[in-house]
DNA sequence: AGAAATTTGGTAGTGACTACCATATGACTG
DNA sequence: CAGTCATATGGTAGTCACTACCAAATTTCT
């Protein structure tokens, strides 16, 4: 790595932090991109070429953890399904434990203002599709639409527990383990504590 | 219903409509509120007056099917949980149904227009938080915190439903039923044919 | 050292969105 | 029915996110 890419990660890092302190103190709303600029000493048209709208400043810190969730997955080709789900899960919480501070304050940032609510929950979302793309590599079914399906609906249920979770663990002043609310979750989920919509004939089954 | 408010309905729909053509026809990004302002024969204030962003024209039609379906759940408090939850899941399927171009347009604005996605995630996000105050209502538990926990998870499971089948019908250009994809969906999930992930103490159990 | 590639900062412009005000229009009262 | 009240409308001026483009600076390679 030269020393162009080193300047390039630091710089990359700079504005994403000053962009965070100054949100953090003024409100996302009050904060210019001008003025983030200005406080990381580059140009605007610097920022720009990093981060393409103001919202990914935001979310820069979340969307790391997620993708190495991601990409730890994808390097383990091998593993048992329900196991690589369970561990994914908990890759992305602990790597969200890291910084708890800036996860508390990304989502009361998404609650303040709606572009950066909106561009969280498409975040969450483009997660899923990866590790929706990741599970039908793997299912490798004799019907590849029923294997999207399924993939889908597994991932969703995978982020559904890693979002809730967040969600819950966000909102807790206490020091709840994210970890332990995921395998609550899980659990919940398998010994039907959770009401799912049922088929109307399910009495039958 | 005096002619006051007959009017508004009017004018918001006609707004809602041109709206739409104008992005079907030239792309989100090249249509400009100017435009469609001028293609409903209202100033641009009045626009704004009706709907707050540009997105939200895009998806005003989405979010009437979303709340129709929470406002009936509502309205039957003694409904069993896993029937209601089916019948939710029904109910928006059907009135998506009702216009199925649009909701085809929909998503494929939302694919081309980063924006648009993110706020279409975050309407269908909103949903959920809805469908699960409305769960925490019906489980009366000894612990609200455990109660919020569940109805969280539970209304995440349907709106994971629900999102997987709409995107799967909107892709198939045969004419699956919607309600049909659910229904597979919820039986898959009730026989375990959704990999879920796995707590590491699964074999106890 | 000098050429090539890349990163940077500045300028000019578009368009979404806000705040505000004057005017017009449906609604209600004597 | 006239007058007044409440509300809806349209226009103006301005802010700010974001784009396209160009010239200068900086790193890399030979």
């Amino acid at each position: 790595m030269g020393l162009r890419e080193v300047k390039r990660e630091r710089t990359r890092r700079l504005i994403a932090d000053k962009a965070f302190e100054l949100f953090s103190d003024h409100g996302f709303g009050r904060t210019t991109v001008e003025q983030i600029a200005a406080a990381a000493e580059v140009g605007p048209s610097t920022l720009y070429r990093y981060f393409p709208t103001k919202e990914t400043l935001v979310l820069e810190f979340v969307d790391e953890c997620l993708a190495e969730a991601v990409s730890w997955f994808h390097q383990q080709p091998a593993m048992d399904l329900r196991d690589g789900l369970r561990a994914v899960v908990e890759r992305v919480l602990e790597q969200l434990e890291t910084n708890p501070e800036r996860v508390r304050a990304v989502f009361e940032l998404a609650e303040q203002t709606g572009s950066v609510s909106a561009h969280l929950n498409d975040l969450i979302w483009r997660f899923r599709i990866d590790l929706a793309d990741e599970l039908v590599r793997r299912l490798r079914a004799e019907d590849p639409r029923r294997a999207e399906f399924v993939a889908a609906l597994s991932a969703g249920i995978a982020m559904n527990i890693i979002e809730t979770v967040v969600r819950v663990w966000v909102d807790a002043p206490d020091a709840v383990q994210a970890k332990t609310l995921a395998r609550q979750a899980m659990r919940l989920l398998r010994t039907g504590g959770i009401p799912l919509p049922s088929p109307p004939d399910t009495a039958v089954l």
